[in-house]
DNA sequence: TTTTTAGTTCTGCAATAAGAGAACTAAATT
DNA sequence: AATTTAGTTCTCTTATTGCAGAACTAAAAA
């Protein structure tokens, strides 16, 4: 019995930022994954404690872990003398997120650009329309570093 | 034969828009009607023109528009004279992604903060970390209509 | 040397999803 | 009145996914 006890509130709260994470492209077992670790008392959890409070199987356990770690959206520590891993959340992983989709943004505007290159000029209201999307994302693109900056110094 | 001709080049780009916006949740027939309406010259295009343009069966492509018609993704004009719908990409989709991505900030913070609130005070490191996440958030909400107005006014 | 620990890997199943194809429908044409 | 048009809806197939359960493995402990 390596099971975590978590209240009620605890309980849904995993379920609730479960629910986020999955919309966001994770598997229902490695959203709960990252919403216990987020939200568990103990910050660090064992394998068993985490397959254990979440009811996984192996498996869905081992696959998941794997799969986040790989996605660098948590890590783990050992101690001396145990041989178990302990797993936590990356705390950076919204920030990590935040700058994927930023790069996902990079990635629309130049698709957008190359597409605006290739269309016919016959069609000058559509184009603007879209010449105006795209001067916006370049906009924010530029913006945006400025923007952590200054929060950054504000800190 | 109602197919639209495209250029090599049209072809790979439909293809290539197509793929990033799967990654954001469309099926496979609808990223190719929303490229294909962003790509091709003409800016209108029919049910039976997107249909064999795409090679798609009817079921397909009837429900692939209905389901963008209802994301207001796309729109549709009508001619006097002609029973068909003329289909054409919502340049505002973007706008409005953009926008929905930023609402869906918005709901993750809440949720980090009810988190916060319910976390045990004993894990101070772990807390405020969160807490710098959640003012990030914060911050970034406060100052991203500003930056909006600054780039409409620059206009 | 045997057993235990801390996982990993390998089937296999159940649920879901995307889309084809055919049958259907309502309005407009002939 | 019969046919065509412009789709819609229904059924079925195929592919994929998420996960359970069991078998397996490598290192450490007994």
């Amino acid at each position: 019995m390596a099971a975590i006890k978590l209240s009620e509130k605890q309980k849904e709260l995993i379920e609730k930022l479960g629910i986020m994470l999955e919309r966001s492209g994770t598997t229902p077992a490695q959203a709960r994954i990252i919403a216990l670790l987020m939200i568990s008392d103990r910050v660090e959890l064992s394998f068993d404690e985490i397959r254990e409070t979440l009811q996984l199987s192996k498996s869905a356990t081992s696959n998941g872990l794997n799969t986040l770690l790989m996605a660098d959206r948590i890590t783990y520590t050992t101690k001396m003398g145990d041989r178990k891993r302990y797993f936590k959340s990356k705390m950076a992983t919204l920030g990590t997120d935040f700058e994927k989709q930023f790069n996902q943004l990079v990635k629309v505007k130049e698709i957008f650009q190359e597409i605006l290159e290739n269309r016919t000029k016959e069609t000058p209201e559509f184009n603007d329309k879209m010449a105006k999307l795209i001067d916006f994302l370049d906009y924010f693109q530029q913006e945006f570093p400025a923007l952590m900056k200054k929060w950054e110094t504000r800190q």
